[in-house]
DNA sequence: GTCTATACGATGATAGAC
DNA sequence: GTCTATCATCGTATAGAC
């Protein structure tokens, strides 16, 4: 008996990045990605993302030389796409520390609510990787995480910001985000930018900035 | 080759709650806690967990039916624990909205910050279950996260909380304690005791309640 | 309660034809 | 690029002895 899970996930339009290029590379992706997000990676088989796309296991081995890689280039991807959104907002935030943070928490969460699938296959099935092949989007993320810390410390050290336990507040600040694939319905009434708003409204209070 | 996934939760203590009884079936479920969090439970097999307890593979079902087994008790254990823990607060937090939601997200964050192992496997493992074994747990959480939603509509009727989008502000609370597990370290300066305050104050400020 | 032995299907991956 | 056929291995579970 197979069972059923994250069944909502299931009929979520599979949004990759239109960074990987049309093609059947893309398909096996998008493919891959949607069974890894509700089933897991050690829960989906070759077979399965084979059978998906009307093909033989074998075939897909004429596009990736593993499984594994598979997810090695759907957690690059996602790491690669949230990183460059970060840094994009950062650029366009000017000096302020508030409207650095502002900028950053809107690119966080729009990324997460435009790619829940990326999202969880990312942050959950990375840990299936061994080492040297998830280190690349580990130092991204680290990267990432950074941003906003120093943005926080920034606008603590100029007085505008007075967070208890600035590393504490900005990892709850982050993980406002990174839960939002698993309650978050995108067809509803609250649109992505809504959510972006509020969470920004939400970060500044908690670093104390309103 | 064998990855070697989320190796900082391999040094933890495993802390299954006292309410799992000593004895055999306790040992073989914190083993099984054990793997489960640090490579997944499609990645554990059941000659992982009895290997690990110096036994072949079939002594375990001398006391669990099945793999599955072993993860619907960990699930169930888990959320039982965390509901049994917020309504416990609750009941000493007395009438007044911000006391309720300091209760309640201290005792969420204590929660975490006691039972890491436990939480990663309760939130990321259970879509390995079908809906069945799944269904009382799901229950109890729904449970858990409207006694968190009911607090909040209470303090916005009242006149005590402004939170931007009343709904988003509570997924956004109860994510901040999710995430302990993934970044908090037990062993340092910051205890749980302290933790837990931060996210009070946090949760507070988002109500706009301070 | 735990062991050995084993059945059986599923799995990741390969070889070679077309 | 995809197919069929196939391999060795792994994972779950059962039977029966101790």
């Amino acid at each position: 008996m197979r069972s059923l899970p994250r069944a909502r996930l299931q009929g979520q339009k599979v949004s990759l990045p239109p960074s990987v290029p049309e093609g059947a590379r893309r398909r096996i992706l998008e493919t891959a990605l949607r069974l890894f997000a509700s089933q897991g990676f050690h829960g989906t088989s070759v077979r399965d993302v084979a059978k998906e796309l009307g093909l033989g296991p074998s075939a897909l081995y004429s596009h990736f030389p593993s499984k594994e890689h598979l997810l090695v280039e759907l957690v690059t991807v996602g790491h690669e796409t949230h990183h460059e959104a970060l840094r994009a907002a950062l650029l366009e935030a000017g000096t302020e520390p508030a409207a650095q943070v502002r900028a950053l928490i809107r690119a966080h969460t729009l990324t997460h609510a435009t790619h829940p699938l990326l999202a969880i296959v990312v942050n959950e099935e990375i840990h299936a990787l061994p080492p040297e092949l998830a280190a690349p989007a580990v130092a991204l993320r680290d990267q990432s995480s950074a941003l906003l810390r120093e943005v926080i410390a920034r606008g603590v050290a100029m007085g505008r910001f007075s967070p208890p336990e600035p590393l504490v507040t900005a990892a709850a600040i982050s993980a406002m985000g990174v839960r939002i694939p698993y309650w978050y319905e995108p067809g509803g009434a609250l649109t992505p930018g809504a959510l972006a708003d509020a969470h920004a409204e939400l970060a500044l209070r908690m670093l104390g900035a309103s």
